[in-house]
DNA sequence: CGAATTTATTGATCGAGAGCAAAGACCTAA
DNA sequence: TTAGGTCTTTGCTCTCGATCAATAAATTCG
């Protein structure tokens, strides 16, 4: 579905020049390059707040670079991070007029922001723009459907094998076996529904069997991507 | 947001006449009545498979009476239902050309079965059917993104507590105690991430805490919604 | 209607992952 | 460079929910 929304986007005839500083990185977030050009660029600091939990709701984000965490907080500290954002992904989408969930920056990273009321506004004489934000939309539920399987019914194995290549896949086009992870431990046990610890000791298991390895904590060569994604199934 | 999408829809000129079958009951499904519309009414026995795992996706459906369950499964046995769909509610929804899951028959049900080509290619010229459509598919991220934060980080007292007061709330406009369940423990079960023992337990204890009572294995009374409510969080 | 079969409940035990604690690695700053 | 953080790994114990097993209830069918 890339490919389609690609297309869809590359159809498109734009009556506004491109604000310079997101044209030159155009290329690298083809399926949201539509909406992310409508947008400005904003930066933010490791582990700033984007938005915050059910606060108004004006804006769509674009990644530009850098990575993003979006998550939900459950009375005590408890803390769900629905999915990472990374270069090309958007979020912020809503039909209320309030967050359901906070995004914080898990690197320093660049977004372009775009309001919400224009975009809409747009996509109702652009079908073609009304389609790549259907596309984005729909491509963050099938992300969280594939969530859903992990989190209802994956060993704490099988779990961070799924999480290592598919962060490995969407990371770098080409399969690359030297993957950097952007986030904690923290970040990805409250991702995988885990504590650090069993993250921890996961990794060490998986290095153990040959299938990764471990040259520092935020680096992990996949050695085996075979028995990963038996893992995975 | 159902709000919104039945506004959509009521703005809308139909061209051409309404299938009686389906007009009779256009005002219990009203987010979905446009995509419905454009549909053939079809039924389906308790535990018929509406479609399977990677077959071509060429529907989309809106249920009309009756209860459906989308489901996944991993290698051997191990089930996740994805959600389960009520009337009014619609799926099937897909960017790829294959499905990605199956849909079950949880009990006897009718729906409106509407082809992928013809709604997309109509909503291409109707931009209030393309909000509608993008309305339907946020609806299930949004509940797609609170099953997330049940899986990955609620107990099973919490996870049932969750599961009861979100099927009364969708099972009956009026705030009714008593809740019929159309779908099995095993169901359920897996729904929740959980066995059909812990579910069984689970309910056991909450009929203990007097939160609910269970006068038959398929009817609960919610006896003490702000009990439950606490454990929703 | 009662026998057969499926589905749900309850009990007893087990184990994967949580929770707690301590040690080690890695940053950052002075 | 060392001192003071933070983040990660590892060991030990405990707990929640899984698993295995046996009834009990509900449904189906002859």
């Amino acid at each position: 579905m890339p490919a389609t929304a690609a297309a869809i986007v590359a159809n498109r005839a734009f009556p506004a020049p491109l604000p310079a500083a997101i044209r030159e990185e155009e290329d690298v977030l083809n399926p949201a390059a539509a909406v992310a050009r409508m947008g400005t660029v904003v930066s933010f600091t490791r582990n700033a707040e984007i938005f915050g939990e059910d606060e108004p709701a004006d804006h769509v984000f674009v990644v530009l670079s850098g990575v993003v965490r979006i998550c939900k907080l459950l009375g005590d500290g408890r803390r769900q991070i629905e999915t990472f954002c990374l270069k090309g992904d958007a979020f912020g989408w809503e039909t209320a007029e309030r967050t359901r969930f906070s995004a914080e920056a898990v690197s320093e990273c660049r977004l372009a922001r775009v309001k919400r009321s224009l975009l809409f506004s747009r996509a109702t004489d652009d079908s073609a723009l009304a389609r790549a934000i259907w596309n984005l939309t729909f491509t963050e539920l099938h992300r969280a459907q594939d969530h859903l399987l992990l989190l209802g019914r994956k060993t704490a194995q099988e779990r961070v094998a799924t999480f290592l290549l598919d962060l490995a896949r969407r990371s770098s086009p080409v399969d690359l076996s030297e993957v950097h992870l952007p986030m904690s431990r923290q970040d990805i046990a409250d991702y995988l529904g885990l504590t650090i610890e069993t993250v921890s000791r996961t990794l060490t298991q998986l290095e153990g069997s040959a299938a990764i390895a471990l040259p520092s904590s935020r680096c992990i060569v996949l050695r085996d991507r075979n028995a990963l994604r038996r893992l995975d199934s």
